[in-house]
DNA sequence: TGCGTTATTGCAACTCATTGCAGATAGGCG
DNA sequence: CGCCTATCTGCAATGAGTTGCAATAACGCA
């Protein structure tokens, strides 16, 4: 979806199943190590090391979880007050062609992104309490390989949103 | 979700997949039979029945299928100029509560209408083509009986989309 | 070390959507 | 028929996100 120039064409696609290279890099060794597997991976392609890019990896490398694109501006301009939104949203784009985030859309539908998953997956957000969790494995495999085989359709997992009620909430409510 | 006020408190939940009266309202008679029956539910409600509300109401019936939320605005405004977006934002919130129409979101986040749907129902989109599929009654069935039973989550089903690729996408490239 | 190419940034304009508030008005009631 | 009041509308400010373009700066190479 995003226009930005790709680095290594088959890298967006790849990245997502394969093991991840920046997995291992960031695994022990935090933000430096994953700031030199991105700067590398980036200078491979003909892109550029800037430090705008590397704030935002070290912001992201400091970020557990989910979190919203307002979140990780606002906390790139705790670093430099000169962040610019717009460099910020472009970033994010070209870190998820690496493989770097994911983004899922929450029920309003704004954008949140998870720093390095360790495996794709979807969510479901409980619409009364706010809660979000992950889809176990084997409930997505299930949706998954029932689209693949009836409609031949091949579903963006890390994109999947299930918006409702959760247990708790039907319980008490 | 909405913060507007509420006409039958009940009427949000229940139209969902109760016999729908403005189904049957809309179905023959089209436009004024929609209006009247908006509007006679309106009233019982304390709430009232307004120029804009009826320029809405005329527009979305005469729509087939999805619609963004611009388009609807810009058709609004084709009939009366003046047409302010955010009276359009709320009366669609308040259409949503009786059940007039349901939203979903397309892969980008941003919201799509559709009015009257028959039945709930969760939608396929095809990243690669724009391609937009109905799930299947059995499908969607699946997915929701699966996520009862096992977490106890009751799934919004007209608010589930599925990113991916389309088989044909798949084949062509 | 310095140059030139070209990717990237900053910026401004724009789109889509939400919200609070003050003034307008629908419509129940006398 | 006209008053009163609570609901709605219009408006303006705000927030989230995208895009095009000119200026900047990264970095490969001499
Ligand atoms: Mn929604
Ligand atoms: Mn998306
Ligand atoms: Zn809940
Ligand atoms: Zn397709």
């Amino acid at each position: 979806m995003s226009s930005y120039p790709d680095p290594t064409s088959s890298a967006a696609a790849g990245s997502v199943l394969a093991p991840d290279p920046f997995q291992q890099a960031a695994g022990e060794a935090g933000s430096p190590a994953l700031c030199a597997a991105v700067r590398d991976r980036l200078r491979e392609g003909g892109l550029r090391w800037t430090p705008q890019r590397r704030a935002l990896i070290e912001v992201l490398a400091e970020t557990d979880g989910h979190v919203t694109t307002a979140e990780l501006v606002e906390r790139c301009r705790e670093r430099d007050p000169a962040t610019i939104p717009s460099t910020v949203y472009r970033t994010l784009d070209m870190l998820e062609d690496l493989g770097v985030v994911r983004h899922c859309h929450r029920p309003d539908g704004r954008e949140e992104y998870h720093v390095l998953p360790e495996h794709e997956h979807g969510h479901l957000y409980c619409r009364a309490c706010g809660g979000c969790w992950e889809l176990e494995r084997d409930e997505s495999d299930r949706i998954v390989g029932m689209l693949e085989r009836g409609q031949g359709f091949a579903v963006d997992l890390s994109h999947v949103t299930i918006v409702g009620r959760c247990r708790a909430c039907r319980e008490t409510g």
